[in-house]
DNA sequence: ATTCTCACA
DNA sequence: TGTGAGGA
């Protein structure tokens, strides 16, 4: 399929799946006009690759692990090396969330009442 | 009609 | 990540 196709299968932009491809996180190949030419996994890794996305890894962490990610649906089959990935990731997570708190606690007493 | 690359009031 | 230019 060419990257229309593609992009109104999985709800990326073309232009995003250009940049994923920039970005080492999608393979394809090319016709002799130049076209990119997706196969049908291609569907399953864009999704896998927004999902990692949304959980908030970088192109960099995907591209290492997105090899060792299988798995048709939404969801995701994790070896060992991306879960332990995720996990740290979701520690780092907690982490940002207490530094927040602490900055919004900080806040109100610098700024009296604030209003949520 | 589609896609490609490059670049940015 | 959108958008437009200039080609194929």
């Amino acid at each position: 399929m060419l990257i229309g196709e593609l992009a109104t299968r999985t709800g990326v932009s073309a232009r995003l799946l250009r940049y994923y491809e920039s970005q080492g996180l999608l393979r394809v190949r090319r016709d002799i006009n130049g076209y990119r030419v997706y196969d049908e996994d291609a569907v399953t890794r864009v999704r896998q690759i927004k999902a990692l996305l949304g959980a908030g890894l970088s192109t960099e962490q995907i591209r290492v692990v997105l090899p060792c990610a299988s798995g048709e649906n939404p969801r995701l089959d994790l070896c060992p090396e991306l879960r332990e990935l995720l996990e740290g990731q979701l520690r780092a997570v907690d982490d940002r969330i207490e530094q927040l708190r602490r900055n919004r606690l900080a806040l109100e007493g610098l700024a009296g009442e604030v209003r949520v």
